[in-house]
Parts: C-alpha cells; structure tokens; sequence
DNA sequence: TATGAATGAGGGTTCATTCAT
DNA sequence: TATGAATGAACCCTCATTCAT
C-alpha cells in the first residue's frame, strides 16, 4: 500500500514464491490425507506439487513444519466463522441451527485436511497445543460467552457453561470422527445433521414440552 | 489329568503365554499412546516388556497387529457394558445419567489404550473398519433400540432415531478426544460431565419447561 | 554280527535315531531343493520332519552341518558305480555308453540333491573340496586309469589323459547343469543323451572315417 | 550446444553416473564372488565401491537386482563373440578350436562374475530362465546352425544336431564348473584345454583313423 | 532325549535431510 | 534459488541357535 511499485516488484518474485508455497502446501495437505503423515514421503509431496525434493526445504524446516503450515492453513480458512458471528444476533435455537450449520459445512470442506493433521495432533505435544488452541479454544470462547449472554437474558436455562460448551464442542468434533470412520447415515445425510443437533440441544429428548 | 489344577492353570506353560502376551501389549499400548504409532519402536516395546524383539514376533505378526491387539483388548474390556444394560430398564433420564457415567468411567481407563490406537485409525482403512463395527456398531445399534422403544412408550420426543443416536454418540467420543487434546475444564471436572451431558440431551436448553 | 543282542538292543535305540536322522536329512535336501540353502529355514525342516527345531542340533551341529550331511549321503549312494566297474573290462566304445548312462541315470535320480548342494558348494570353501574331492576325483582317478591302459593296449588313440579326462567329466556335470537350467531337449530326451556323448567322444564329428 | 565435447560426455553429472553404477556393479560382482550372494552385505558393497549404502538404491532397486544388472553386464560383455562368427568361415576342425579358445579365455575372463552369479542362477527361477537365454540359448542356436550346415556340406558326419550341441555346450560350462571347484589341472593348464576339447570333438578317441 | 519359546545379532531397505552444482 | 543425487541413521523383521522344562 505504502509502496505500489514494491506491491508489484514483490509481485514477481514473490508472488512465485507465495504460489509456490501454497502448491507445496496443497500438495502436502492431499498426501498426507490419503496416506496419513508418516507413509507420506517428501517424494510424494514433491512430485505433486511438481517441484524437486529440495525445493520444499526452502520454504519449509522440516516434514512436521509442513504440518504446522496445513494447520495454520486451516485456521487462516477459519478465520471468520462470519456465519456463526452473525448468528450470536439471532433467536436462540436460530443460533444453533446457523452454528451448527456453519460447523458442519467447514468440516466437510476440510475433512480431508482435518484428518491428515488429526493423527498427528493425538501424538505430538506442540501440534496438540496449537490445535487446541487455535481449533477448540477460540470457538469454546465464544460460545462460553454467547451461552452466558443468554442465560442472563432468559432465553436459555441456567446450566454449567464451561462444561455444557464443552459437549456442544464435543458433539461437532465427534461427528467428524464418526464421519471419518465411515459411518454410513452420516455420510449421506449430512445436511440434515445440524438441525437434529440444533432440536436436541435446544429442545432435548423430554416429551411433555409441546414443542 | 494328573493335576486337578491344571485344567485351571492349564499348564504353567500356557499361563506364562498368556501373561507374556498381555504383558507384551499393555507395553506396546503404552509405548504407543505415549510416542505414536510410528515413533514406536518394536526395541521401546520389548524393552519396557522386558522380553527380547524377536520375542514379540511369537505372538504378534507384526507391528500393525499388536495394535489390532490392542483394540481387540478394548473391546474385550467392553465385552458387555452391564450398566448399560442395566439401565435401559430404568427411566428415560435415569438411563442417560447413568449410560454416560458408564461411558466416561471406560474412557477414562481405557484413555490409553485409545489413543494409542485412534491415530492409526484415521490413517489405516481396515482398522477403522474394525473399530467402527466393534467400538461404534455396537453401541449404535443398542440406542436405536432403545431410543425407538421409548419413543413408541412415549417416554421421549418422536425425533430422527439414527442421526440422533450419532450426535449422541459423537458427544461421547468428542469429549474423549477433547480430553485428549488436553482440555482443561475435561480434564478436572470429568465425574461431573454425564450429568450436563444427561440433562443437555433430556432437557435440552430451552428455558420454558420448568424441570 | 559279533554281538548279536548288542545288534538288535542297539536297534531299539539306535534304529530309531538312524531312522529319525535320515527323515530330517530327507527333509532338509527336499527343503534345499526346493528353495534353497539359505532360504530354507530350520522351521520348514523340522515341520517337514515332523520333529521340533530343537532336534535337529541333536543330530547335527548346524545348518551347513545338514548339508554336509547331504554331501556325505550322495557320496553313499554313489558309493559303488558298479555298471561303471562292470564296464571297464569291455571294448572301449561299449564302456562309454555304459559308463555315460550310468552317470546320467545317477544324475537324474539325484538332481534333487545336487541342486540343493551346488550353489553351496560355489560358494563356501570347505564344501567345494569336499565335493570336489567325493565327487569329481574319484572319478577322474578311475577315468584317468583306465583311458591310459586302454591307450596301452592300442584301443584308443594317444591323448592327454588328464585333460582329456577333465574334459569328459565337464561334459557330464554340464549336462546337469544345462539340465537345471531348464533346457528343454535335455529335459525330454534325457535317455538319449549317453549315447550321443560316447558316440561323440569315441568317433568325433570327422566325417571320412567309415563308422 | 555450448559445449562441443557435451555431446560425448553427455554432461558431468551424467558420466559420473554411470561411472558410479558401473563401481557398484563391480564392488558387488568381486563381493558376490567372494562371499556368495547371501553371505554378502549391501555395507560390504558399499563399502568397497565407495558410497554410502544408500546410494546403491539410486541404481538398483534391491538386491538381486544387482544380480540382474551382473548378468546382463555378462551379456554386454559377450556381445557378439565376434572369433567365434568369424570363425564360422573356417574349416571344421579351425573352426572348434578357435571356438572353444574363444569361450576358454571369455570364461577366464568372467570366472568371477560368473562363480558370482551361477548359485544364485540355480535357486531363482526368474534368474534362471534369464540366465538360459542369454547366455545357453543365444550360442546352442548358433552352434545348431553350424552344425547343420558343416553336416549338409559333408564337413562332418550326420548327427544328432540338437543333443549334440547341449553336449558341447555342457563341455564347455562343465569346464569352468570344474575350474571353479578348484580342479588342478585345469588351473594350471586352461590354455591347452581348447586344443584337446577340438580333438576331441572332431577325431573322436578312436584309434583306427590315422589323423 | 525332545520340545519349542526366547533370544538378539544382523541385514535389507527406507527416507528425511543435506549440499554441490 | 531449484535441483536431485548422496547420505546414513534408523527400524522392522528373520531365523539360526540355545536352553529350561
């Protein structure tokens, strides 16, 4: 902005160098879903993204760097859950509906790239920390706060809230996995998922609330 | 023949197999759950097992079958979920209050053992598809059961059986892979989580029906 | 025979490991046969002899220990070439043939064993002069004998001995070996073979002598 | 372009190459011979062609395609074995021994890549039918072609063309067989051995045809 | 003496990473 | 900066041999 020609000057190498990284990025991201991280080879990724092994070494530590770099990937996508943003405005159960909406559509989208990081999360320490962070904690936020908004206006009942997100969270993040595990009603009816978790976190299983 | 005992102890042989081969497994469970699959290494095993390499290979095929152990073990130690049995007589709450507590005491023991195994199970197609039927099949099944027979006594709402039944159980894996990803409050507050996740899924969190 | 109960109280005991040796050596040439030396592991030998890996070191110090055993096997088969003998009194031409179809009748009925052993034999020092020493000289002593006292007695025309007889014994162990090796007429025309080499050796391929 | 000797060299990197191939076929074959196939080390070859083991995987996929590529650098070797077409003109008698010289000092030359691959010939099958054609297969056409035609033209007598041939052949690789089993005479002597291997042959043993 | 489980050294092979070109 | 061959540490697994029962 501040300099126009060093906009574009910048442009030429490194716009190669940003595209470049982003194919390595993408390549790493396919491999690593269809073979999981450690059967996936350097080679692999390399050969995908059309570049030579040494090549990602310029733009990249190490093999788990590429993994960080798919998850901070994954975060940028995630950067505004505008959707879920907007809902806070809305009635409450209109809210989970959107929310859950909002969540199932990302997850589709990104199965492939939450299920190459996923193993990995489980079993390194670093990984874990920013996936927690970046992935759970921020949503939990949210919702600890809108849950506590509500409550205090009537439009919810007063439950434990800390814990209450946590099973919402769980709820979503379990899907997933079920979904990973081929669980076949999940499969073909996915769209139809947020609604019922909407009605059963809303509304839940008791029968004499005419709904 | 000779010795009553050793129809129990079926010879002092096969008990020392069987207590080798358990103990060669709670090794490679812990080995796995602590450096993953793929750090593991057949040596980190057989040390803390305190036999030789070559000793695992009597009782195992290979690496990937110690962890096709493993599950098999999980589902062993799930061989029959009695309190879950149990309370499907009970009350339509009571059961939930009491399936959940029965679910998080499993997970928390079998933590371990699960995530050892879990991250393979992302990567590897005919685990998952073991873990699915053996772990997931199973209990889905009973819910559905059950879920449909209180529907039919009117005990609870008239609401999708089967993407039902998978947010439920989704809500329960989640909060194990939540714990594992080292979640605070899941971490300290884990006894008291069946009876939010009871009330969620009866009451739900609309206000309007007095408890 | 001088001790006629030691004879048969030996039998009881000794017949039964003579017996028991025998199969595993059986075994072990069927196995190095089939597979080869180093590929043949101690387990198929004992399953194919029906007796435990442990036994076999009862009967032999190692591995290469079987295949010496092998070794001195063939070397007791072989152990009188009686048609060999039987032929030297006759006329010269006839001796080839007999003698020629002798070897050519041993060879088949223990290619088995010879496969099994050659490639060993190549290969490790203290085999190849054993075999060398059992198989090849023994002959060529005889051979080398009897060409010179036939060169004597005018029935054959002066040669080198040694090299001529070098020459003929190449000629039968590369039959075999050419017969290993898949050759096809070698395979269906085996019997045929004896007579073509005497009739080679004894009156050449030289057209202007009057058969 | 830039580069007029480029064109030969075909650039550094490429000559290297197949410098460094040709040094790990040759550390391989001089191992091979030494130790035998199984006996020898991917490290004892790296080692004595100078790379890292790892290296050896850049040129040959495993093991006994180090084998392979032997043989067929046996086959290149032998690439036209001109004295012996050349020798086709010539007169019969001419014509063995040049032949047999021919073969006599090419087997000197090869004994080791030859010692290094027959063990390994008679236990693989793949190895054993490569090694047939090449190396039988190519000379036992040539030789029946020769033979059909010296017979047609009455340089030598009618015989069994096909037999004939595997028997000469077997000469020849019987005689290297015995040199290789460490045969003293033929050690010593390999040089004379054509001239009797062609008397042979062609005169017979017979007496009564004056030569 | 027979057994067969335990042993553990050894080796082929992979592959992340480096570095000369 | 891109390349891709070289590197060599690391690891799974085999299997000959031993030895307690």
């Amino acid at each position: 902005m501040s300099d126009p020609t060093g906009d574009q000057s910048m442009s030429r190498r490194d716009r190669l160098k940003r595209e470049r990284e982003a194919r390595i990025l993408d390549s790493a991201a396919a491999v690593f879903a269809s073979r999981g991280f450690h059967q996936a080879t350097i080679r692999d990724i390399a050969d995908l993204a059309d570049v030579a092994d040494g090549t990602i070494y310029n733009y990249f530590e190490n093999k788990l760097d590429l993994l960080v770099g798919i998850m901070a990937r994954i975060a940028e996508l995630e950067q505004l859950p505008r959707e879920l943003l907007d809902a806070l405005q809305g009635d409450a159960k209109e809210f989970f509906v959107v929310a859950f909406q909002e969540r199932m559509g990302r997850m589709e989208e990104s199965q492939e790239l939450l299920q190459a990081v996923l193993p990995e999360v489980f079993v390194n320490a670093e990984l874990r920390q920013q996936f927690y962070l970046q992935y759970v904690r921020r949503i939990s936020r949210l919702l600890e706060g809108y849950l506590q908004a509500q409550i205090e206006l009537g439009h919810i009942r007063p439950i434990d809230v800390p814990l209450t997100v946590r099973v919402v969270q769980a709820m979503i993040l379990g899907l997933l996995v079920l979904r990973i595990l081929g669980d076949e009603p999940l499969q073909s009816r996915w769209q139809e998922v947020p609604e019922v978790q909407a009605t059963l976190v809303f509304e839940g299983l008791r029968p004499d609330c005419w709904s």
